[in-house]
RNA sequence: GGAGAGAUGGCAGAGUGGUCUAUUGCACCGGCUUGCUAAGCCGGAGUGGGGUUUUCCUCACCGCAGGUUCGAAUCCUGUUCUCUCCGCCA
C-alpha cells in the first residue's frame, strides 16, 4: 500500500506507475474523497474536544442543576462528534478500498512493459543446457516408473491436482531442504517452521486477496483462517505491529512450510506433472530491513538464489521482470528460470524461484516498523522475499536435468552428504 | 478442555468512575551545584494522526476489540498471551 500523502503529493508519478504496470485507477476520485474526509476529521476532532472539556468541568461543579445542564450539553456534544465520526470512517473506507488497488512503485530499473514480453534476461547459471544421447522423459514418466510421484493417489484422497511423493524421491525432497536450510543458516538467516494456516488480515497485509473469484488461497470454513500460499505470509506477519530497534536489521529469516493454491482460472494452462499443484512445499526467504538496506539485499538474495541452483547444477537463466508482470506488492523482481528438458517439444524455460522487493508496501499494511536510538519518530520497515527452492519444481529440475538413459537420476555432490547416494532410481 | 490469577511507559511498580496533564523509583538526556568516574538539586523525555509552521495547539493510545457513561487504566462483554492448579494426549 502506497502512503496517502505521496500519493496526494505525487499524483502523475503514482498515474503513471499505474499505467505502466497495467493497473486501473481513479485518483481524481481519490483526492476528492480526502478532501471531504479532512474536513469531516476536523470537524468530529473539534467536537471530541469541545466534549471533553465539558466532560472535564463536570466533575468540579457541585450546583445541581448545572451539572444536569453540562451533562446535557455532553450528550449531544457527544452526539455530534460520534455522528461526524461515523463520516470520517466511512470515506477512510472508501479511500483505503481505492489505495488498496495501487500497486507498489517500481524500480526505475524495472523493464517497462505491460506483461512478460517485455521481461529482461540479465544473467545464466554455471551449467549449459545439457546434449543427451537418448530419449528424454520428463519428470512425470521417470516419476511414476518407480512410484516417485503418484497423482491418482492423490486423486483419490483429495483431488485434482494432489499427489504422493514416494521412495527414494523423498529423500531427494528432503535433502533440497535440508541443503537449502544449511546454506542459509550460513548466511545468517533464521531457520523457521511456520504455520500452514494464517489469519485473512495477515494475508491482505502481505498482498494476497484472500476472498473472491480471483481468489488464489483456499479458506477454513466458519473461520479466519487461510491455508498460506507461501511461508511469506507467515514470516511477513509475524511482526505485525511490531517496531524494530534499527540496530537489529536486517532481519533474515528462512521458513518451510506447505503451499496451497487454488490455481483458480489457471486450469486452461494447467501443466503437467508437478508444475501446477495445489500443495508443495517451499524454503522461502525473508528479510525485515531499513530502506536504504534493501536494494542490495535484494541483490543478495537473487545472489543466493543463484548459488542454491548452481550447486544443485541445474541450468537457468535470471529474469528482470517487467512492471506489467511485478505483481501489486513488488517494487522490483527477479526470477530464476531453470531449464526443464521434459517440457514442451524440446525443453523450456520454466519459473523456478522469484525474488521481489516489496519496499514499505507490506510494513505500512501490517504495520511494522523501525525505530532508530536518539531520533524521534518510527519508519515503515523494507521487506523483501526470496524462494530458495520451491519443492515441486526443484524436483522436476532435478529429475529431468539429472535423468540417464536407464531411468535413474544421478545426484549432484552438494545433495550427497543429505542423500547419502549418488543416484536415485 | 476446566478453574483461578494477571497484562500499565525502556524496566520496576502504584492507580476501583471526575482534583489541569497516569503517582513514584531505576535507567536515559539537558542544566545547576560540589575538590574525585560519585552524590545532590532543577528540568526534559513515548507512539500514531490532524492543525500551525519552528513555536506551539489538539486528538487517540494503560495487551487487543467492542460496550456502558457527560466522563473509563478503573465498570461490563468478547478475545489473545503469561503464570498456577486439574484433566487429556503425541
Amino acid at each position: 500500500m502506497l502512503d496517502r500523502k505521496y500519493i496526494l503529493q505525487n499524483l502523475d508519478a503514482v498515474r503513471q506507475n499505474c499505467l505502466e504496470r497495467g493497473v486501473k485507477c481513479d485518483l481524481t476520485q481519490f483526492v476528492e474523497v480526502e478532501q471531504r474526509r479532512k474536513e469531516a476529521d476536523t470537524a468530529a476532532q473539534e467536537f471530541n474536544r469541545l466534549a471533553n472539556e465539558n466532560a472535564k468541568s463536570i466533575g468540579g461543579l457541585k450546583d445541581p442543576q448545572q451539572r444536569a445542564e453540562a451533562v446535557e450539553a455532553g450528550r449531544q456534544l457527544r452526539a455530534q462528534k460520534d455522528a461526524a465520526q461515523k463520516l470520517v470512517d466511512q470515506l477512510d473506507a472508501e479511500l483505503l478500498a481505492i489505495q488498496r488497488t495501487l500497486p507498489n512503485m517500481a524500480h526505475p530499473n524495472a523493464p517497462r512493459g505491460v506483461d512478460d514480453q517485455a521481461n529482461l534476461e540479465v544473467a545464466r547459471g554455471k551449467y549449459q543446457p545439457r546434449q543427451f544421447d537418448f530419449p528424454v522423459k520428463d519428470h512425470l514418466q521417470l516419476g511414476s516408473a518407480k512410484g516417485w510421484i503418484d497423482f491418482e493417489g492423490g486423486a483419490r484422497t483429495t483431488g485434482q491436482g494432489f499427489y504422493f511423493l514416494g521412495g527414494e524421491l523423498v529423500l531427494l525432497d528432503l535433502a533440497i531442504q535440508q541443503l537449502a536450510v544449511e546454506h542459509l543458516l550460513q548466511r545468517s538467516f533464521v531457520p523457521t517452521i511456520t504455520p500452514d494456516l494464517a489469519r485473512a488480515d495477515i494475508l491482505e497485509g502481505i498482498g494476497f486477496m484472500p476472498r473472491g473469484p480471483e481468489t488464489q488461497v483456499y479458506s477454513v470454513e466458519n473461520t479466519d483462517l487461510c491455508l498460506v500460499g507461501t511461508a511469506e505470509i507467515t514470516l511477513g506477519g509475524l511482526y505485525a505491529g511490531q517496531t524494530f530497534e534499527a540496530e537489529s536489521l536486517p532481519l533474515r529469516l528462512c521458513g518451510i512450510s506447505h503451499c496451497y493454491r487454488t490455481e483458480a482460472g489457471a486450469a486452461g494452462r494447467a501443466s503437467r506433472g508437478l508444475y501446477r499443484v495445489h500443495q508443495f512445499t517451499k524454503v522461502e526467504m525473508f528479510v525485515f530491513c531499513l530502506p536504504d538496506q534493501s536494494d542490495a539485499l535484494h541483490e543478495e538474495l537473487r545472489q543466493i538464489e543463484c548459488e542454491l541452483f548452481d550447486l544443485l547444477e541445474v541450468p537457468y537463466r535470471v529474469v528482470d521482470t517487467a512492471t506489467g508482470d511485478l505483481g501489486g506488492p513488488a517494487y522490483r523482481k527477479y526470477d530464476l528460470e531453470a531449464w526443464m528438458p521434459g517440457r514442451g517439444e524440446h525443453g523450456e524455460w520454466g519459473e523456478v524461484t522469484s525474488t521481489s522487493n516489496c519496499t514499505d508496501y507490506q510494513s505500512r499494511r501490517l504495520n511494522v516498523r523501525y525505530k532508530e536510538k536518539e531520533k524521534k519518530g518510527t519508519q515503515f520497515v523494507h521487506t523483501l522475499n526470496g524462494t530458495a527452492f520451491a519443492l515441486s519444481r526443484a524436483l522436476i529440475a532435478v529429475l529431468e536435468n539429472h535423468q540417464q538413459a536407464d531411468g535413474s537420476v544421478r545426484i549432484p555432490p552438494a545433495l550427497q552428504p543429505y542423500l547419502r547416494r549418488d543416484r536415485i532410481g
